[in-house]
DNA sequence: ACCTGAACACCGTTCAAGT
DNA sequence: ACCTGAACACCGTTCAAGT
């Protein structure tokens, strides 16, 4: 979790990581090798997930040995941080007419490329934050910049924008179980129905209308801020 | 991700495992070292993260052989959906006045749990939910029940201000950095100051008043609900 | 009913070489 | 500058036995 991210001993290239924005235009050669790396491995994280991104099975994809990969990269680590950041790329800039749009717009894409990759969620708590999670936050701000809120509350407001895509995605992908086991939840429901009264009475396991609830879910809070204006 | 889920060649006694709540109180000796098992691991991982729980240290913990393990548990998985549980126990229901307060001290609490064992954030994703989470489940739209919310929107509240901590503690863990890397994050953050204009203005990142505005998300949204009504 | 050690099929990564 | 294979120190888990 802590980890050892001091990172001296990085091989010089490595300046090239997640972390750099600029510079990226000059030698593009090498890139793209690193670029191939991490474009197999989100393919690989598609069809295996988490548990399948294997050095040794990415270099068998890549039709090399495993240590060439090593020059590239200097981790496992930073393979999973390039690739949750390569899936994460923010949408290009559209200008709506009004923020709210803007804002439901960026939220809805945000979902829309974690559920595209459900790996991506389990790897969010763990990484450090990438460029584009970092632009995503930008874009964000800017856009809620239009909406009037407080001083005192904005940063609060951003925050609970940021938050609602990040909850409701792992919600989505942990409550979205095998057949199995939304079978075996029923049964559980069932078995001790008044422990679980409320739940079974709205059904609220059964009204899987997610995207609908996401939606309303950044209505709710917009129409707070508008309150606490 | 997807998994092996179907454990039907599990042992006997494996019925005790998350999935039931009903007869607990039965045959409470074999239930005692299993618990021995879950508590040390939950201690491993505070000491050392996820990486760190290993059945191997977790069974020269325990001062027994590594296989022995495998007899109460049938797996590492679930040691760890256990583990889970665990740390995630609803609070002992106390009745508030009002509906408002239930709810915050509600998602307060399920945040703070979060917090005290960091992993626990990141075991969220990928594990089904245990019986502790589908309890605060029920306690939250107990709680909701009260505030008069629309019929149409009720299962949509409930989501939302569940997937708020859930957010929020991602957020808070994941921008929680290392010196290193919070010095790094602002020489990335100054290296492109037009690209990140609006996080540097609002100061988003070092106003790390994290608590206030966790509360404040949930005002937002309680006023949010309010206005739908 | 409970525990065990040996063994298997994997991992990520270091190192010393190759071209 | 780029790639490689052998080797090391780990993993989780099966299996066949022990008590």
């Amino acid at each position: 979790m802590a980890g050892k991210r001091t990172d001296a001993r990085r091989k010089q290239h490595a300046q090239a990581s997640v972390d750099d924005a600029a510079g990226q235009e000059a030698r593009a050669e090498p890139t793209l090798a690193r670029e191939r790396i991490v474009v197999t491995a989100v393919e690989l994280l598609d069809a295996r997930g988490v548990a399948g991104l294997t050095m040794r099975e990415l270099a068998e994809r890549l039709g090399s040995g495993v240590m060439s990969l090593y020059w590239h990269v200097s981790n496992k680590e930073e393979v999973l941080d390039l690739a949750l950041d390569l899936v994460l790329e923010p949408p290009h800039c559209v200008e709506f007419g009004n923020w709210r749009e803007e804002v439901v717009h960026q939220l809805e894409d945000w979902r829309a490329s974690m559920l595209r990759h459900p790996w991506s969620v389990s790897l969010l708590p763990r990484r450090a934050l990438g460029p584009n999670l970092l632009s995503r936050l930008e874009l964000l701000s800017r856009a809620l910049s239009k909406a009037g809120v407080a001083d005192a509350d904005v940063n609060a407001a951003i925050w609970s924008l940021w938050n609602h895509p990040v909850g409701a995605t792992i919600t989505r992908v942990s409550f979205t179980l095998s057949d199995d086991d939304m079978a075996a939840g029923q049964r559980r429901l069932a078995r001790g129905s008044d422990r679980y009264k409320a739940i079974e009475q709205s059904r609220l396991l059964l009204d899987n209308d997610w995207d609908g609830a996401f939606r309303k879910g950044i209505d709710f809070l917009l129409d707070g801020f508008a309150r606490a204006k």
